[in-house]
DNA sequence: TCCTTATCGATATTTATTTATCGATATCAT
DNA sequence: ATGATATCGATAAATAAATATCGATAAGGA
């Protein structure tokens, strides 16, 4: 109430939101073919969704398109990177160390996106102490020192679900303010830290389902 | 429009179709605690969902609670499964044998989900011929023969944005109808075959723009 | 047995998101 | 220079989803 400076930001709806990083992909290809401008409905025929949609998304990022030419390439992705937080790095770490908090840890694609992951930590003896691409492995005692010295405030949940509350516990304690949780389980953690959460489960969901409706369309035709 | 006998089904809205998974998880350890019965007002207090939305997409599965008990645990969690497709087993195979594609190989939790991954598939000689996680990496040109063998019809997508169209073309020239896609990239196919589109990108942008707003509001506070 | 209360299920309302409409404007071809 | 057209941006309409309301009902206690 008090402030609403940043109103402009917080305004964008999540669904809109979630369609910027891939005009933003787009947008860094036609970049580098050396494309000056970009209208909507060059981006409708590529990406597919409707024109009008991504004009209305874009309105949000507040970029400014000229009639007939459309919005310019290079002034377009600087917007998209500002409101996506590329272009300001941002330390994480990773909390377990399973198949899936490794493939995380080596996977480059993040820097692209501003995320730097710093270190993963785990329990199992196995694990800590050694480097994986490149990354020290800590046991998850050393989490909150190394946290707090370096001001991590984002952290990636990779545990199995029964240990997702307590993990997210520690990194609560830790002054982890934002918890990117991928085990399949809801946590509960202060009103000031965030939870994004990612649920592979869901997504496999929607596939299968659609999957059989598909199926079964076609049986009855 | 010639048949609609699976309209029940068709018509289950996204939004709920990705909040089942979270009501199966909670209803299965519910369910080994002995439980009997749950009520909505109980799930919301566990999930943080509201207890009408909940009945609302509880409605949507077909389930029948009675008044003042709630819904029967084993058999709501026998109408998820069904609906999930968690009861019947479906193989599907993964194409990109990186970090990515070798977490998800080696990930579980997917058997529980019925979703049997059945081989990966490479170009990289140092990877093909060998086994992960018991499961064995073949050259992508086995592709085609391996997935018509075997009658597959899911697959998984977890190559470089930069090949992700051309393998899927590869995929649907293997009678592959569901891709399940971790580039960050669309990708084109024909209208028989469905696109799951699995974006970490879009998660991470909601999760650094929640962050944004939440710093900047305490520097307002 | 009867009263109180928690809960469901159906319907209605509100809010969020997508899609459509239309005037203004800039570019291109004539 | 002029006209045709593609495009934006603002506004309006339609659709989808979340939330609220309320009567009916079943359980448990007085």
């Amino acid at each position: 109430m008090s402030s609403d400076s940043n109103s402009s930001i917080q305004q964008i709806p999540e669904p809109t939101l979630r369609r910027l990083p891939l005009y933003h992909q787009l947008l860094s290809e036609k970049h580098s073919e050396g494309a000056k401008n970009i209208s909507c409905t060059e981006i409708s025929n590529i990406l597919g969704f409707t024109a009008i949609q991504i004009r209305k998304d874009l309105a949000y990022t507040g970029a400014v398109g000229r009639s007939k030419t459309g919005y310019n390439v290079k002034e377009l992705l600087y917007i998209l990177e500002d409101i996506l937080g590329y272009t300001k790095t941002k330390d994480a770490l990773i909390v377990g160390a399973g198949n899936l908090g490794l493939a995380l840890m080596g996977y480059d694609g993040f820097k692209n996106y501003g995320l730097n992951i710093v270190a993963a930590f785990d329990t199992d003896p196995q694990k800590t102490g050694k480097l994986f691409h490149g990354k020290a492995v800590f046991d998850i005692s050393e989490l909150e020192k190394l946290a707090k010295e370096k001001g991590i405030k984002i952290g990636i949940l990779t545990v199995p679900s029964a240990f997702a509350q307590e993990t997210a516990d520690l990194m609560v304690n830790a002054g982890i303010k934002a918890i990117w949780n991928f085990a399949p389980v809801k946590i509960n953690v202060p009103d000031d830290v965030l939870v994004q959460h990612e649920n592979l489960a869901s997504s496999l969901a929607v596939l299968s389902h659609k999957l059989d409706n598909l199926t079964s369309v076609q049986r009855n035709e």
